[in-house]
DNA sequence: CTTGACTTTGGAACTATTCTAATTCCATTT
DNA sequence: AAATGGAATTAGAATAGTTCCAAAGTCAAG
């Protein structure tokens, strides 16, 4: 993940510029670690990775990065139990599904449909900003 | 909360012993409290409130008790972002808001009919155990 | 009574995350 | 170009919820 393609290059500089933020080449290069394989990291892992190409990197920094970019709705944070937190890319409506046998989290589309009929189950007057729906269970099949 | 009512203190004595384990005045007392007051406490608001009638039962105690009341199905956990897990009675399938403004988690029923729904998203062969979900966002009417 | 498994206890240890203070970066103004 | 000042990064200390551990206590069964 050399460089960020033009579209997630955009994406990063105008979220970040509306905040009045700058994209460093820290920021930059987090966002591309997560955009390039994307299977929600943890901080650690992300840490690990981006040390590849920026040896310097500093933890505190990629934690400073991430916080950053979920501020600027670029990621999304999966929370997971008391596990620690993971670092989502796809911003599309999805649930996550955790394999209890692999650890591993998957993304799991949501119809709109659906999260129309899941809004409706709160009572008159409680709205919701962010709704979140996970599963834990086993895969039997691989897809 | 002197006393367990007959039919909790039946569920408690069945779920114990179907592992093996026993009802002591502990467990018994840190389920009460989490029946009395079903306000989704963390572990050291229970700690708190058990310590009145019990003044001499430890933090470490009151983590084994709610672990082994969640481990027997009479208690569920509720986990929300980093913040300290907490713990509800309600064993009834239902989601949870979070109210942005007061804090305060509260229960929200769930239809079977919804819940075969979200079943339904997951692909083939993918199976879940446990379902969450869960709302964020500000109630502007009380209800 | 003894035995042995289960429980509780206090405190130490652990770990993900946040905080802090010092340094570095960089766009802008001189 | 040098100086300025706010933003960003850094290493390491601090925090907080939770888990671990070893010792002491409890209890049912033999």
């Amino acid at each position: 993940m050399r460089e960020l393609d033009a579209h997630a290059r955009k994406a990063l500089d105008e979220a970040l510029s509306r905040q009045g933020l700058r994209p460093t080449v820290q920021r930059t290069h987090v966002f591309g670690v997560l955009l390039h394989k994307r299977d929600h990291p943890t901080a650690d892992e992300v840490f690990v990775r981006a040390k590849e190409e920026l040896p310097g990197i500093s933890l505190a920094t990629v934690y400073n990065c991430l916080e950053t970019l979920v501020a600027c709705h670029l990621v999304r944070q999966v929370n997971y139990e008391r596990e620690p937190t993971r670092y989502c890319p796809n911003l599309a409506a999805h649930a996550h599904f955790h394999d209890a046998k692999s650890g591993r989290i998957y993304d799991v589309d949501l119809p709109p449909a659906l999260l129309e009929k899941l809004r409706k189950v709160l009572p008159e007057g409680w709205n919701a900003d962010t709704i979140e729906l996970s599963f834990r269970g086993r895969k039997t099949k691989a897809s």
